[in-house]
DNA sequence: TGACTCATGTCAGGAGTCTGACATACGCTT
DNA sequence: AAGCGTATGTCAGACTCCTGACATGAGTCA
């Protein structure tokens, strides 16, 4: 410990990551709260979007939360008319998910408000610094998935 | 695998941003956890070490939760002997918090936990890189803060 | 075919965090 | 000096998300 006390908060990518992600939720809350949206349900719908027919368990790791969680807010989207989940899974235990009209609707909105967000969030960087980002954290999300083994991505 | 075409999740810095705090946390909790302790929790102490005398209010926001739930939290930190507060307040209401021996200890073991996993983050980027990451991260949450209009101060 | 392993959906219980509200203490303006 | 706005500490209730556990269905291998 004699080295380590030195531990500057703002030099620490650790904290600043958590400061940025902590300021993106709660700008991201700010935009949806006037829409009866939470982050994770907004997430849930855009994951929906790009990838028709997810299962719970696949939107929950895309949203970063548990398939118990997920499942329950997929059970109150159902009953919004936001989603649909055939009664019966077509093979196995799995039940495709897939947004209804009224849920594209909802996510029209919910994206464009997340959209300036994300815009903002942007403002005063360069293309290149975005693509420096970009690849700066993807880069250390996979540092901290594999455990010190190179993964080969397609 | 079913990679689709239209909004790609993998390009939007917003995602990205939000799997990398994910796996960080994940893995924070994951070498916090034999330790019993939480990431908030460690967020804490690491506050209280390098600025002692630290109000309820103000460590609240340097960990990024509501000054309640860092109130709950230091009153079992105080139970368990981690931290000191005074009984009355020395000015205004403010309660300055500070870490005890026993404290120092716990955070001395936790501390050297969460830099391994610091420094597996970080494995992969050159020193310029990790001063990128950091000017990138420290850019996107002063644009995401200043929501309202100029009324910016430091 | 049968055992084993893995993933999924779901139920139940609990820990952590948040919103709302209130009294108190400080600084500034009038 | 008094009023007003702001910030803090705290209590109470509600909610979200998580951990743990169970049964079911698919894939793998002997």
């Amino acid at each position: 410990m004699s080295q380590g006390e030195g531990v500057d908060l703002e030099t620490s990518l650790g904290y600043l990551l958590k400061e940025a992600s902590s300021a993106l939720r709660s700008a991201m809350e700010e935009v949806l709260r006037p829409l009866g949206m939470s982050v994770t349900h907004y997430s849930c719908l855009e994951l929906l979007a790009q990838r028709p027919g997810l299962s719970s368990s696949e939107l929950a790791r895309g949203a970063f939360v548990t398939r118990q969680s997920m499942n329950t807010l997929l059970q109150s989207l159902e009953r919004g008319g936001e989603v649909t989940r055939p009664a019966r899974a077509p093979v196995g235990k799995v039940l495709p998910t897939r947004l209804t009209a009224h849920g594209r609707r909802r996510l029209a909105a919910a994206s464009a408000a997340v959209r300036s967000v994300e815009v903002r969030m942007l403002a005063g960087l360069s293309e290149d610094e975005q693509a420096d980002a970009l690849r700066l954290l993807r880069s250390m999300t996979q540092a901290l998935r594999g455990d010190g083994e190179a993964r080969e991505q397609g």
